[in-house]
Order: structure tokens, then sequence, then C-alpha cells
DNA sequence: TCGCTTAGTAGCATATATGCTATGTTATCC
DNA sequence: GGATAACATAGCATATATGCTACTAAGCGA
């Protein structure tokens, strides 16, 4: 364990984000993580352990410190998707066209 | 080949993309695709075919093949990312918080 | 028709993700 | 100190993705 922030519970972020001001800031910051980091943020928001979400996700508690953590990044579609909706969260895949498509040579 | 626009090549889209009342409805309906279909799209507005995206994505044409087409659905967010880069476009994950987090049991 | 291009698909070897158990670490509570 | 909880990490077996070759099919034009 890193963080101090073991026993921070369910109600450790809302009484910051009860601040809407802090809420806003904190929603653009959280786009700028990476996913690993994101995943840790959007458990916690919803005040759950890895082993819960592991739970849910039909995994184990490792495979979700797996996800959060190290310098992983080869995610694979399906299981991020399943982890996120385990914490009440919802996965957004965006395929966007480059400023003026790709014509170069 | 499925479909009978092989040779649709480059201004196949453009045409229709002049007009911004298309280009909206159909970016808008761009979103609600499978990734593969998303992808297809992307690589033909880029006006590449499969082979010039597995060349500049460091892989083979089949491998673009099966990303796009069949039931596929077990991306690997790297591989996904190095493809949708060759194509000109931009991959964005968003990772949402759910309505209110996920306090049920 | 023949040749060329594009794309889809099968099948395989290899790389990698996943699931799991066990263990280490740190913090909190008694 | 001892017990417990939350998390990280190592190591392994297995599942799956990836890269590749070869093949098939379909459209297009000479």
């Amino acid at each position: 364990m890193k963080v101090k922030a073991a026993r921070m519970g369910k109600g450790w972020l809302d009484r910051k984000l009860a601040s809407p001001k802090f809420r806003k800031g904190f929603e653009e910051e959280l786009q700028k993580l990476s996913i690993g980091e994101q995943l840790s943020r959007l458990r916690q928001e919803a005040g759950l352990t890895q082993a819960q979400v592991a739970q849910r996700a039909k995994t184990t508690a490792s495979a979700i410190s797996r996800y959060e953590n190290s310098e992983y990044d080869r995610y694979e579609l399906r299981t991020l998707q399943r982890i996120v909706c385990a914490c009440g969260g919802r996965l957004n895949i965006i395929l966007e066209s480059g400023p003026k498509a790709y014509h170069a040579a």
C-alpha cells in the first residue's frame, strides 16, 4: 500500500466534492490521468475496495491492483469495461478523425 | 470484400461530407457504430487501404481486416491506438463516473 | 477473359493478458 | 505487540490477442 488513505472509506472524497468548484476542477483533472489512475479514482469515488470491485467484476483483487497500478498499459477493452462497470462508471471509446484526415504519403 | 465500394478511393466520402448537414448527422451516427465499423470509416475517410494502414501500424492487412470486421470485440488498447493513429485519427478513452457512483450493495 | 487490387478468412506460432495463490507492506484498531 | 484490513507484487497456468502466410472472393479495367 502506497498511500496513507487506506481507510478513507466511502465519505472520503464526497466531502470535497460537495463543493461545485472543487468538483469541476477535479473532473477536468481526471481526464488527464492515466487509465490506471482514473480507475483508481473511479473506484474510490464509489467507495469500494479493490476486493469489492474484483467480486463484482468476477476476478480477484490482485487483478484490479494490476489494472490500477504500475506501468500497466496493455488493457484489453472488455476487461477494462467490466471493471469500470463494477465501479459504477461508464467507458466511452471515441474514435476521432484527425484534423483533416491523413493524406500524407 | 463485401461492399462494392472497393475503389471508392480518396474522394469517396468527401463529396458527401462537403455538406455540413450531412457531416453533422454522419459524425453523430459514427459514435453509435461498433469499434470495428468506426475503424473502417476512419480508414476510408483517410483514403487508405487496409494494406496501407497495416504498413503504418507495422502489421499486416489481415490484422486490420480482423479489427475492422467480424464480431471481433476483444481489442487491446495499444493495438487499437496504433491502428487509429495510422488512420490519422485519435483515440479517446473516457472513464465516466456513474450517475451518482455505485453505492448499492 | 485475364490480370490487378482490395478485402475477408483460415490456420498457425508466438506474445501477451488474465486469473489465481501466496506473500510482503503499511496503516489502523485493540 | 498482535490482529486485521487494504493494497502491491511475484510467479505460475491458461486463455486470448497478435503477426504472419496462404488462400478465397469480388470488383474493375484492359
